[in-house]
DNA sequence: CGCGAATGTTACGGGACTGTGACGGCATGG
DNA sequence: CCATGCCGTCACAGTCCCGTAACATTCGCG
């Protein structure tokens, strides 16, 4: 599900360009997103310290670091390899639309830009990285997970859960009693084309079990033979009458 | 089921230096596949004029007709519109890589390309790309069976299966009433190229029924002579014409 | 009733599958 | 520079499953 169904999706939008970046902001707003608006490179990074938001618009000629390093950097990095990321251009640096592309970008946008076009694109790239999960509290038995303040519970109880186990968890808890086998997993969790062996999810599993503790563990089944999948009822054996 | 789980999949391999294609082919023999190397865009449609392979692997430059033509053509075709296609292109072309997803192809490779990488996107392609078992719950009589959840009931009450029972009961479950020689039900739960001793389906027909239990092991039907088939109705004796 | 073929039943050894602990690499932060 | 935390792989162990063999039973038929 797109954030765009439930609820607004959130956009980052670094501009330093206090006229654009309103535009970008009002055009974002009238589109049915969720602006949150910074300056520079460093603010950015700042702001994807905490949730994630759903894409990211990034001017391609910012003060001090670039647009492209930024980009870059986002995806060198495990948590944000895949935000979408569209770049903003000015019109004649042809040249930068192979190098922002190289760099990673999901689309690039040419200033200036019509508002209909913006919002076509920002739509166009939330679709295409779509298959997300709706933001709000996902609830299975005694679990409780917060997409948006990245918060998992055991019976009220916080607990801490490494990245890939938060991801683990938060795919595992939006379908619900569906087996996936262990390549869904390493394609829904990881990524759709990372070569990772199999076995690894086994033990993410493990460590994600320890990490829910004995009120929980259970809650995440081994399907011999199928996969792992989430069981909504623990403690209901399916032994015989 | 994919043939990468019952047998190999076939991969039309469309490459014109002898060396990368020489690569291509160890790689894939390796990652179980069972590749058909051709040189240039004509010898592949004329390739694909017999059996279409599972996946297409196109090179970007190609002598004669290019490989994006190659791809459209292929899209644009009845026949061959769902043929997965990968792209095999050069470093430093990254600007292709739009106009090759755009031109309809599933993923892209880029060169120089490890041959893990390779048969990661091979893979990934072809799980994703692969018809899958019918979703949703198979009903006969007093069983369900939930074919996501991995599930099976008798008259509401869970019971454990192992993957081949499981296996076993879902392909009667669909196509319950008709009558499957021990052969055809190795072909068709255990695969095709597999070579085991008839009375094995005997060993887990009985098995499938003692884990039924008594309300319904009575479902699964021996056909003297002829093999097993599901009864939708339990009691009622099949009546021949 | 007797016989052979087909099927039901039991037991068992090998192997596949998963759980578990440990290790080294890598990036991050001080 | 080191310390820390996370991640992917390996190796080992336990468990479960599966295919085969052997024996018992039932069915079909004369």
């Amino acid at each position: 599900m797109t954030r765009s169904e439930a609820g607004r999706a959130q956009v980052l939008v670094v501009e330093d360009d206090k006229g654009i970046q309103e535009l970008l902001r009002f055009t974002l707003v009238c589109g049915g997103c969720q602006p949150l608006c910074v300056e520079t490179a460093e603010q950015a990074e700042t702001a994807l310290g905490g949730t994630l938001p759903d894409l990211a618009l990034i001017d391609w000629m910012l003060p001090g670091k670039s647009g492209l390093a930024l980009t870059r950097k986002l995806r060198g990095e495990r948590r944000t390899r895949r935000l979408p990321i569209i770049i903003l251009t000015a019109r004649g640096e042809e040249a930068d639309r192979v190098a922002g592309l190289e760099g990673g970008a999901d689309d690039y946008i040419v200033k200036p830009f019509s508002p209909k076009e913006l919002m076509a694109r920002v739509q166009s790239v939330l679709r295409r990285c779509a298959p997300q999960f709706a933001a709000g509290t996902l609830t299975v038995g005694p679990l409780a997970l917060d997409t948006v303040a990245h918060e998992v519970r055991v019976a009220g109880q916080r607990i801490n859960l490494t990245p890939t186990e938060f991801r683990l968890l938060r795919f595992l808890m939006a379908n619900p009693g569906r087996v996936y086998s262990r390549q869904q997993l390493l394609d829904n969790v990881w990524g759709d084309h990372v070569y990772i062996e199999d076995r690894t999810v086994d033990i993410h599993v493990r460590r994600l079990r320890v990490a829910l503790g004995p009120a929980a563990e259970h809650v995440v089944e081994t399907v011999r033979g199928a996969g792992y999948k989430l069981c909504a009822q623990p403690g209901t054996p399916p032994s015989e009458a």
